[in-house]
RNA sequence: GGCCAGGUAGCUCAGUUGGUACGAGCGUCCGCCUGAAAAGCGGAAGGUCGACGGUUCGAUCCCGUCCCUGGCCA
């Protein structure tokens, strides 16, 4: 009986090289849950494992993107839950790696989401400029006082969303996430993070390699394919940084490395929650072993 | 050595014509998160206002001395 297991945690913890070394332990496949390595030709800057790097683990759900496309947690998760049922079925343990919270629970936790309409949507969104969050979010009260309650008012995508769930169902916007049950498949999750200190200083010398290794000379490649007007593309660490100071690299390079910073601070309340994880420091000297140890209990 | 500018939150800087520092941005810590999630939103902590002395009912703000930083001159 084969059954999933998951490394999560935030970014720059080595979550990508325990899943090649799992998949080849454990004879099974990477399933990519990271929101940005999606996108093809974005790879120095996502810190996308080189194909040498995969030393022959065949990996999903990297490169289906064009940057042009606007990422969706919906569309993923009907694709990895097609890919894992497929390496199910075919015995092969499916090595889901990445640090995209929502990606990952809308892959093993029962997560509905309700459709969209993109002339809703727009119509919302223009309203959202010349209106403001708290008009939007008055109206959501009426309608809806429990999403409205959950909802901050100021928070205007997340109001956008709820209004139009309403008029597309008719129904209420579920505003809260579920408390994790039992993860679907049997999945077992490993959460990988280190000190803080260490955590800093590796995405310090990580960002440098980045800059060293081309991401300037990425974007500028990406430019002409739409990048810059990618909605959900342009806003990547680092990609992000360079394409507001594609000049000055050095700003971007600190830039980068203070967003990166933050984001490992969401990540790790997002990660931090789920009772289901367990966390393995990833400094560790067995922590190969351990992993394995917890992915065949 | 002389002249000038400056020493206020971890950092960069506002500000107070003498009466409990409205401080801001960044950083730090914490929380939220259902079709943009490497996105989006919220909360909190944190200052003997360079040191010492003087004037004053009262000084971060006035006066003096000293220390430190930057610049200019010698």
């Amino acid at each position: 009986m084969v059954r999933p297991v998951a490394v999560v945690g935030p970014t720059a913890t080595g979550k990508s090289e325990l899943g090649v070394w799992l998949a080849r332990e454990l004879g099974g496949e990477v399933v990519n849950a990271d929101a940005m390595q999606l996108y093809r030709g974005m790879d120095v800057g996502t810190a996308k494992l080189t194909v040498a790097e995969r030393q022959g683990v065949p990996h999903h759900l990297l490169d289906v993107l064009d940057v042009t496309e606007t990422a969706s947690v919906a569309a993923y998760q009907r694709e990895a839950r097609q890919v894992v049922e497929r390496l199910l079925a075919a015995e092969r343990v499916p090595v889901v790696v990445g640090g995209s919270g929502l990606y990952v629970s809308a892959l093993l936790d029962d997560l509905e989401f309700p459709g969209t309409s993109p002339e809703i949507r727009a119509r919302l969104e223009a309203e959202l400029a010349t209106a403001g969050a708290s008009v939007l979010h008055a109206r959501l009260a009426g309608l809806d006082p429990a999403a409205a309650a959950a909802i901050l008012p100021g928070n205007g995508r997340r109001v956008v969303r709820a209004l139009e769930v309403i008029e597309l169902t008719g129904r209420p916007f579920s505003a809260t996430l579920p408390t994790p049950g039992p993860a679907r498949y049997g999945t077992v999750l490993v959460g990988l993070d280190r000190a803080v200190d260490d955590l800093d200083q590796r995405i310090a010398t990580r960002v440098d390699a980045m800059f060293e290794r081309g991401l300037v000379a990425e974007v500028r490649r990406l430019e002409p394919l739409g990048l810059r007007e990618g909605r959900t593309a342009s806003r990547a660490l680092g990609y992000q940084q360079v394409l507001a100071t594609p000049d000055d690299p050095d700003t971007a390079r600190a830039e980068t490395v203070r967003a990166t910073r933050r984001f490992v601070r969401r990540q790790r309340s997002w990660f931090r929650r789920d009772g289901r994880v367990t966390w393995l420091d990833a400094a560790r000297q067995d922590l190969r072993a351990a992993a394995a140890e917890l992915a065949v209990s």
